[in-house]
RNA sequence: GCGCCCGUAGCUCAGCUGGAUAGAGCGACUGACUACGAAUCAGUAGGCCGGAGGUUCGAAUCCUUCCGGGCGCACCA
């Protein structure tokens, strides 16, 4: 453009920002005081006013941005540039007659046109400040309109946890935090298939391959429980011995002779449905086995601080007899028909979501049947899955008129986990009916939980239709270099690939006490490099919550869509975009007022007596942009919270967390802050330094993450 | 064959109801520790946003189509 610009011009200096919407959208969340939503709103509501009696405009959704560079101020409007057509003017000239008769509204300093017809709003900074200053965000009326209940982990208990199941554990635990954030009373569940195939196969393995008893498979499981209580290793213990166990007997269900396969198969078939049915010694070693590894996955996801409100296990949604409740009403309302034709001849079945969108009312007759339909009831009477499932999700939703039994089962310091039983204690918290539900599950099963969903809006229920989210999200695959170095044997075909799947059965992945054993072993290596002064019990609980911190921030910070491929060398990464970074910028701002010998309430508390006019000219000079910009970051937080939830998206608010931290390592480096000698202005890089701290703070709580004291 | 997801810098990813000059981290190369700790910061190089059409004042974003990759589509659980 110009060519003599000499020096940069001092807009440069602020960071740019990719543009932000910001969505009026409130999908039942309470939804938060925040200044920016604020101002928006009420800039909002004026223009619309404007529009109304200037062009006589009924404008619903009037857009209002948050610009990509503060040059353009701190909120604008393209609505000149959309109104273009129907006024029949230029957009430049619709933004400049606003403009003109757009007045004055409290907060705001001045409007101005820019660029081919942006409408910039530049905020009055000092107010702004002494708002965001002075926001207990974190203080919302606790009251919420919807209770939700949040399924997650739901780890078949039959082998140790893998990175898989982490980003579910992580991902699900975050998206409780937020909802509780936003004043959600939230119930967590952790679904226990303790009679399917993967239990029945690691009892095939300890009956059949190993030739145990019962006495002797109880025998292993207290040498192992006693071997790693002395130990402290994870690979002592049963989920570690059960994940090979059942590796080694999928392989062996799958090999051998025609013959042999064929009754190796049936041996595993035979398992199945003797666990099913209970009261028998298979199933015994069933239930000892699948609550030890259950006990085990719940101690491994303590150590993140994930837990639980409630275990509903599958044996009692058999035992109880949810189906026969579920099947009762999906015949009335005939979402459920019993085929008489076709393929699925003598079984009762119903239409797929995809499929015809009205039932197609031919004349009956061959064509008539729909071929595609999914089975819920087999030809046999038994039932899939899927009608399990339907029945679940009616108690999940407080329709099904049944209840579990319940009993504590693993007690956290600060409450009981439940779990289902058939009969329970007289006394226990109630369950089930809950208004809003979200299954953390991966993608993979999209096509079950969508019929589920189908079943309950065919059933009339469209209200919780609405209100079941499927939160799926991608698996976590290992990159082929990664599994190389595990030592497992990678096919030459699939070296070029992006990532490999892991998986359960080959015995193929990375166990999660592995990585965190691994994480926390690197993190404790860092920290006893830089924090000689303390003993040995302050450094490892620095370096625990170091490395439970970048594992959060590790699995969070990929949108669900997208595919993790693992590898060592990015989760054990502490430098750049890592939770560790954000950790670091919360010591450093913590650094500064345990040198300046005061704390952040006092220097907000000094603040808030600071005239108006200091801080506006402050805030104007060129060099302290920067302090202006984090300002208005800080100040998005509870917007970003909503963006979260309506998105289901929590990797939303760990980018944000990254960008605040980075923001404020920048601040950290241009203004020294405790040698500042205009009184003034340290009080506000005091102040500004305490808001950026206040808000990681409560943004890492959110992402379950810890603000170490020192690292 | 049908359905869902993905394709943006060398690598890994953001870019949220279409909007101003497409952003990070890692890796590479330069610099900055006598300041509140360098697990940090500043800078340089690196992009026909998979291809082609279309809608629009305006497209990485919406639509169509093609190409490439992944995952699902059982009376299994």
């Amino acid at each position: 453009m110009t060519q003599f610009q000499a020096s940069p011009p001092p807009e440069t200096l602020c960071p740019a920002r990719p543009s932000v919407k910001i969505t009026l959208v409130n999908q039942g969340f309470q939804r938060p005081i925040s200044v920016y939503l604020a101002l928006q709103k009420r800039l909002a509501a004026h223009l619309r006013t404007l529009l109304k009696s200037k062009y006589d405009l009924d404008i619903e959704n009037l857009p209002i941005e948050i610009p990509p560079d503060l040059r353009f101020g701190e909120l604008a409007t393209p609505i000149a540039l959309q109104l273009a057509r129907s006024l029949r003017k230029a957009p430049k000239i619709i933004a400049t007659e606003i403009v003109e008769s757009i007045g004055a509204l409290e907060g705001f300093a001045g409007f101005e046109v820019a660029g081919a017809g942006y409408i910039n709003a530049r905020l009055d900074r000092s107010t702004g400040v002494k708002s965001i200053a002075a926001a207990d965000l974190a203080q919302h009326s606790p009251k919420s309109p919807l209770h939700a209940l949040v399924e997650h982990t739901s780890i078949n208990p039959n082998k140790a946890a893998h990175i898989g199941h982490l980003r579910n554990a992580i991902l699900g635990d975050t998206f409780v935090r937020l909802l509780r954030a936003a004043g959600s009373k939230v119930d967590i569940q952790n679904y226990i298939d303790n009679t399917g195939v993967q239990v029945a196969d690691v009892v095939v393995g300890f009956l059949h391959l190993e030739g145990k008893s019962l006495d002797e498979v109880r025998q292993i499981v207290a040498g192992c429980e006693q071997r790693a209580a002395a130990s402290g290793r994870p690979a002592d213990a049963i989920d570690f011995y059960c994940w090979d166990l059942y590796a080694r007997t999928s392989q062996w269900c799958t090999s051998g002779t025609g013959e042999e396969n064929a009754a190796r198969k049936q041996v595993r078939l035979d398992t199945l449905h003797a666990i099913e049915h209970g009261g028998n010694e298979t199933a015994a070693v069933a239930e000892l086995i699948s609550t030890a590894v259950l006990r085990r996955h719940l101690e491994t996801m303590l150590r993140l601080d994930i837990e639980y409100d409630f275990l509903p296990r599958e044996s009692e949604i058999l035992h109880l007899k949810f189906w026969d409740a579920a099947f009762e009403q999906l015949k009335q309302t005939g979402v459920l028909y019993f085929e008489t034709e076709g393929k699925n001849k003598g079984c009762w079945v119903m239409t797929r979501p995809g499929a015809a969108t009205e039932p197609v009312q031919d004349q009956d007759g061959p064509k008539g049947t729909d071929e595609d339909a999914k089975v819920i009831v087999r030809s046999n009477g038994t039932v899939t899955y899927v009608g399990k499932d339907i029945a679940y999700h009616l108690w999940k939703f407080g329709l099904l008129g049944k209840d579990f039994g319940y009993k504590p089962f693993f007690t956290y310091p600060n409450h009981e986990c439940w779990i289902s039983t058939m009969h329970g204690e007289a006394a226990h918290p109630h369950f089930g009916g809950a208004q809003a539900i979200y299954n953390v599950i991966d993608s993979r099963q999209s096509d079950p939980q969508a019929n589920v969903i189908q079943a309950l809006r065919g059933m009339g229920h469209t209200a919780e239709a609405d209100r079941y989210t499927h939160f799926s999200y991608e698996m976590v695959a290992l990159t082929p270099r990664c599994a190389i170095d595990l030592g497992y044997n990678v096919p030459e075909e699939d070296r070029s690939r992006a990532y490999i799947e892991v998986s359960g059965r080959k015995g193929f992945g990375v166990k999660a006490d592995d990585l965190i054993d691994k994480l926390i072993a690197a993190t404790l290596d860092e920290v006893n490099k830089r924090q000689t002064g303390r003993d040995q019990a302050e450094r490892e609980k620095i370096a625990r919550q170091i490395a439970i911190g970048a594992l959060r921030y590790f699995m969070l910070k990929y949108t669900r869509n997208s595919v993790i491929a693992f590898d060592f060398k990015d989760a054990l990464s502490f430098e750049g975009e890592t939770g560790p970074y954000i950790q670091y910028a919360v010591v450093r701002a913590r650094n500064i007022f345990r040198k300046g010998d005061t704390t952040a309430d006092a220097v907000l508390a000094e603040f808030a007596q600071l005239a108006p006019d200091t801080i506006a000219e402050l805030l104007a000079r060129v060099e302290n942009q920067d302090i202006w910009a984090l300002w208005l970051s800080a100040a998005r937080r509870s917007l970003v919270l909503e963006q979260s939830l309506t998105a289901s998206e929590p990797a939303y608010l760990a980018k944000h967390a990254f960008q605040l931290a980075q923001e404020f390592n920048n601040f950290y480096h241009r203004h020294h802050i405790l040698n500042e000698e205009n009184p003034a202005l340290k009080t506000l890089l005091l102040a500004t330094a305490a808001v950026a701290l206040r808000e990681l703070i409560v943004v890492l709580g959110w992402l379950g993450i810890e603000s170490p004291e020192a690292m």
